[in-house]
DNA sequence: ATTCTGTTTCAGAATGTCTCACAGGCGTCG
DNA sequence: CGACGCCTGTGAGACATTCTGAAACAGAAT
């Protein structure tokens, strides 16, 4: 129903980027100043890598990589949204998270990819070859072991959204989503007027949390009603009592009934 | 409401260990044989650390860790099953995975255990202190890359299972939860007359798949019901017809209705 | 400005799952 | 031995969410 891929293969994957060929086609122009920094957490940064690896820009709804091609890179997001999703064979699609800048994307422990990624908005990544970062992290521990502590941040990511997906209703599945997204990107950004930016879509949200898009608007609306946010627009959200959405995110079930 | 943890906390952990104190009470005998093989898999076997660490034995339902508490040890499963479970502040229950032989619980890269972990039956564990498998794997590649897999492996699984919470319909996840147990767990074990063992409760596999009880009960009793399978007793199931229960555990939606 | 495409929202009907209540089996314990 | 608790299995009704179809709406392209 919704497969759109298994267009491109995996081959030739790394002369196009090198040589900058683009996957997807009609891209806008990049004339956004490039944000230099290089993930927002210290242990991010790969301490024995070269950080002159090969950047790359994706536009919106370009395709990183595909559910069961061989992995041939690992990327670290250094601007921009990646959306990272399984598919069912009957055409359910499972959004299994999203990435932020400073997020890596490490299928390497596997040949082939386990999830199709793709950009949200336009998107700059820092790839890595596999090969070359399986051999590090083979001869230097300190590689290795941050390697282990990003697949420990995904796992306990992931783990958390299994609690979100098994045990939540509707209501607190996006309260408690939005309420992810209010985290001030770093340090600073009081409670006050909060805003927040939501750069993927009401369908991406609902695959995300394992819901239909009717009831994620319907839920979104229903906050706005009850004066919890504010819709500005679609995209923006104002905050005006995270407190509620505490609340509503984590004890309905006990308290409202 | 279903709390009755937060009794012993995390003081003094090692040395109950050590001297085989329990942490809870009323165990049977330990007169089973010592299966003395640890883990299937080869990369599990860490190289540099000596396996003759502390093994402890643990009795049905007794808890090895708690949600919250500090990080002592890491452990691998030798022998049982151990259930891993979270839990929302209102009582909700999710259990995150179940650990067979040769799996682990790896909660180093965090200070604080995320998860609850309880023995199904009893259960013999390896345990290695934390301190002293951080700084082997901060000195030895090999020993954080292993680890750096397991980390991985784990990922997978809990991905994989984020596409059976949040897409899938009751039959659905009750069948797939059945096929991955019907796994041979070693080479050989052919289609004809495979019979699965269900250590868990029915309870425990609603809170894995996010359903009731009752919901459980009644998808095994329609399985039964098609002649999918066989019910021997509760925790012996036969399967006679692993295609249609391949079917049904993925396609319902698509075929059907 | 106008068309086009995709998103967001809405309402009613259909359905799946949960809740609540209870019965039977089994082991434990006094 | 019977009482009790725990787990499993079953039924009927209530509820929440999805499905279906349709209408506004926005932004991009023409």
């Amino acid at each position: 129903m919704r497969r759109a891929c298994a267009v491109l293969s995996g081959q030739g994957f790394w002369s196009r980027v090198r040589h900058g060929v683009q996957m997807r086609t009609s891209c806008k122009d990049y004339s956004r100043p490039a944000s230099g920094f290089c993930g927002q957490d210290a242990a991010a940064d790969v301490s024995g890598l070269s950080l002159s690896h090969a950047k790359r820009r994706y536009c919106a709804k370009e395709t990183i990589c595909i559910e069961g091609d061989e992995v041939e890179a690992i990327f670290q997001v250094i601007d921009g949204t990646v959306k990272i999703y399984k598919m069912a064979i009957d055409g359910k699609r499972q959004v299994v998270r999203f990435l932020k800048a400073g997020d890596w994307l490490a299928d390497i422990a596997c040949d082939e990819h386990r999830h199709t990624a793709e950009a949200i908005g336009d998107v700059t990544l820092r790839l890595w070859p596999k090969s070359e970062l399986t051999a590090l992290m083979r001869r230097d521990a300190a590689t290795a072991m941050m390697m282990f502590e990003v697949a420990s941040r995904s796992l306990a990511a992931a783990e958390e959204q299994l609690l979100v997906l098994g045990r939540k209703s509707a209501s607190e599945k996006v309260a408690t989503f939005l309420l992810s997204l209010a985290k001030p990107p770093l340090g600073g950004a009081v409670e006050a007027a909060l805003v927040i930016d939501i750069p993927m879509q009401r369908t991406d949200i609902a695959d995300y949390l394992g819901l239909s898009v009717e009831t994620v608007c319907r839920k979104i609306t229903e906050f706005a009603r009850c004066g919890v946010i504010t819709a500005r627009t679609a995209t923006h959200l104002q905050v005006n009592n995270i407190d509620a959405l505490r609340r509503i995110a984590s004890t309905e079930g006990a308290l409202v009934h």
